[in-house]
DNA sequence: ATATCTTTCGGTAACGTTACCGATATAATT
DNA sequence: AATTATATCGGTAACGTTACCGAAAGATAT
């Protein structure tokens, strides 16, 4: 149990200011090249660094340049219509806790899922904050290429997580890649339809008419796995609007009285639990239910057997690597991935205990 | 984009002594009770030191004590018969390089699977390596448990992966909880099973007796979950002896003669491969197949749709969260939980490209 | 009383890096 | 030729901690 000092010695500054027969603040100059070194002594010292394969000491750096690096995480409120933000922002402050201590700040800048003006306020009051770097949600795609103009002008680096949109000076993308959840689903699909007549209705359920786009990409991934695989299931595709449950029951019971060989339900979003809720109170058991989100209320319903699977993409790991993303770029600066896909994970009822959200 | 120093003060030993009236140095040790003390000194000090909470600069302190902490790693070769161990170990290189920086090295020791007395060789030529703490599997659960008590008299902390046995000095068991694994099986199946008249096999492939207590942790999730859910078609368990590919075929042949209605069959460890190659071969497509591990082979019959189901547990985040406990654990010397389940993964054909296995 | 030991504590170099301050040499300007 | 500007570099304090060395004071033994 007694330590010994290094053996596998790793050579510093010092040694390559020795080797240079300079000091090592000239070395330093090189290092960050900064100004200041003549041409020759320069290339001196970099071939040194190569050789002896320098890799700088990050504790004594750290240390050294005690500086405060302050991110901004911009991203939804936890509404009354779903908690899924709950999960990336606990990831976001796992990260923080162990990041803090190297002088990282956080600010949080929060927006309504349901108000476009409110995330445009929240993206542009991070500006005056002086904020070196951005991790966002960028929810509505419109608003978030604009804003993110203005980020590259002001040259403060952004990250995207959850979903994507076309902007590539984002530092990397972190989140689920949609139209092969839509595989995953319709698979799932398929081993629960026994027979030719058994018909499958996919569904997204929503108040307003935010992230169209991801809704499209998964239903795009359901029906093309449909038609590759040449299930010939009939399979029909409506919009739920979500809000008073009273009109949301008749609007579905009048559907599947029109089609009561409905066998299986899948919602293309985290509001699974509504339908949940509708298949539990009338009583229909012999539907199985797919959707998508670890959050509480579904959760519940998988648990009671009405929700059948739960397919996630690691939301909380999404914030997690997120802020550890933004840290390894521009404190640690080392090369972070471009798109950092989450897995496509299913969830029933049996491993829900031991999914770490 | 400019930094500025820390707003939110750290305060630290230097404050500490100033409020103390003491120098650094006696502040030094008491935060590390070493001897040379007076009482009533180290209780003014431990007061102000939990009055301003402070916290140790790990960065000043791990660059001043710049030790060598050799971690031990005692793992099975990747053999012949299957190479589920290569992830583990893919995970700890990557928890290597991550962490040998800050002067930590390590001494691999590998044992062959099929040969207790190679475990027992490794595991004591590795108490010559003056090691400062092992992460281990305890593949053999008699021997793993004599010598984990030599490594308790010579007090090298160790810890468990993939399998757990009864020692309560280990700093943490990180792996499945087979018997719930052995639910999300049976729930698998449920979902496959049509009719009443479809019977299920559930079996274990293996050349020598390793892990008994594992296979049948596992077997009695399944069994239980099928009585609990008053499924009520057939089950059947038998053990194939893995070896001659043709012995095995005969043995498979006038089994599935005599029981024409196995509609599923699943398996209890990573050796699922064997079934989907004969199921392939003899062009059994009606049979759907589940079994364990996210292993080359294995993903090559679930992309080709023998296969159905894998269910994993991460191996590869096994052997990363293996010795950062370790490196949490006496480096860092901070808590880490004293069983880490791995997740029950699903892996499917449309989801295993976004497995981080 | 003197010598020796023990307890308690302070001073301080060092870890590898950063960045400021100023020194020296050379070039440009008057 | 004297002055000023510029390019190039070295010296060094500091970041917060660790741990060695020895000082001072008190306790014990001779």
């Amino acid at each position: 149990m007694d330590k010994q000092k290094k053996s596998n010695k790793q050579y510093g500054i010092k040694e390559i200011a020795k080797r240079a027969n300079v000091s090592i603040a000239t070395v330093d100059r090189v290092i960050h090249n900064r100004t200041g070194v003549a041409q020759k002594t320069k290339e001196k010292i970099q071939k040194i660094i190569k050789e002896i394969d320098y890799q700088p000491n990050l504790l004594a750096s750290r240390l050294k340049s005690n500086k405060e690096f302050v991110l901004a995480v911009l991203i939804p409120k936890v509404s009354e219509n779903t908690n899924f933000w709950e999960a990336p922002y606990n990831g976001i402050l796992k990260a923080k806790e162990e990041i803090e201590k190297y002088g990282v700040i956080f600010k949080t800048f929060l927006f309504e899922l349901s108000n476009k003006d409110s995330f445009m306020e929240s993206a542009i009051a991070l500006l005056d904050e002086n904020v070196d770097g951005i991790l966002m949600a960028p929810s509505f795609v419109k608003e978030a290429e604009q804003v993110v103009k203005i980020y590259e002008k002001e040259k403060i680096p952004y990250l995207f997580i959850d979903s994507n949109i076309a902007a590539n000076g984002s530092i990397t993308y972190i989140g689920p890649n949609l139209y092969h959840s839509g595989f995953v689903g319709a698979q799932l699909t398929k081993y629960v339809l026994h027979n030719e007549k058994d018909e499958i209705l996919v569904t997204n359920i929503s108040k307003t008419d935010t992230n169209i786009d991801n809704l499209k990409q998964i239903e795009k991934g359901f029906s093309d796995y449909i038609t590759t695989n040449k299930i010939h299931n009939r399979l029909q595709s409506i919009a739920i609007k979500d809000g008073d449950y009273n009109q949301f029951k008749t609007e579905l019971d009048s559907f599947l009285e029109i089609n009561p060989n409905i066998k299986s339900i899948f919602v293309t979003n985290s509001r699974v639990f509504s339908i949940a809720r509708y298949l539990k109170e009338t009583n229909r058991r012999n539907i199985t239910l797919i959707g998508f989100d670890f959050i509480a209320e579904n959760v519940k319903y998988l648990k009671e057997g009405v929700i059948d699977f739960l397919i996630c993409h690691k939301p909380e790991e999404q914030g997690y690597r997120g802020i550890m993303s933004l840290y390894h770029h521009l404190i640690l600066m080392q090369k972070v991935e471009k798109t950092q896909f989450m897995p496509i994970d299913i969830v029933t009822k049996e491993n829900c205990d031991f999914y770490p959200n």
